[in-house]
DNA sequence: TCCATATGTCGAGAATTATCGACATATTAA
DNA sequence: TTAATATGTCGATAATTCTCGACATATGGA
């Protein structure tokens, strides 16, 4: 990932109610959800959200399909992904003492093993 | 990590000269470098510099501390571990089948065992 | 066609940020 | 005290970003 998208990735979560629109993405992956409904939820007038959506879109961590009258938006991960590679390989730069740490308290956080119960 | 402090730590990192100072600092760990230092080598007025140095430092990404006349400053990698962390549960939110590939990803970038060789 | 729905674009004002000259403070050493 | 070094703060300007009313475009149905 480039220095410049790396920048508009970050800089397209630091401001709330972008973030707030990434996070409800990600938590309504994978149907994604509707510009206007986007907007809705979060209580934003559409053309507002429209902005929002189009730099989250630019940064390319969100994408968009229309689906007949609606234009329905989703996060990408992958991008996210990309954007996080990035910081922790700052720190690595060739020195695992510094990221492994890092990776340690990261883990936890989702198992590596998934065993769907019953 | 609180969503406030987020966007602050995003925001700071979402700047070319404050990223470039970052990796510089990550870099320079564990001794820093003084202010000076950091403006001269990324040709930077001091002022200018010491403006970024303070948005790096409110966003916790940093910390500095006097040694006789200069004021040298670290990167903070708690700080950067906490931010990611953040990012990532926001994908994991008790969905580790989004989070894992994610994690799997970063690994390699790390190995956990670091054998020194020879 | 005409209308309602869903979304995007334009443009302007308010707010925030980046930059840097000028000045202030802190430290050390004549 | 005076000067040199190292850094921070103030204030003004330029640039960028956020917001939203008004208007435009796209889709589907009467």
């Amino acid at each position: 990932m480039e220095n410049e998208q790396v920048i508009l990735a970050l800089a397209a979560l630091a401001q709330s109610t972008r973030l707030d629109v990434f996070r409800l993405l990600v938590s309504a992956e994978p149907e994604g959800l509707p510009a206007g409904e986007v907007a809705r939820r979060l209580a934003v007038p559409h053309n507002t959200m429209s902005s929002h959506l189009s730099i989250l879109s630019r940064a390319g961590l969100v994408r968009s399909e229309r689906f007949s009258r609606s234009i329905v938006y989703r996060a990408d991960l992958d991008a996210l992904r990309s954007a996080i590679a990035f910081l922790l390989k700052d720190c690595c730069g060739g020195r695992a003492e510094i990221c492994a740490p890092l990776l340690a308290e990261l883990t936890p956080c989702c198992p590596p093993k998934v065993t769907t119960d019953a």
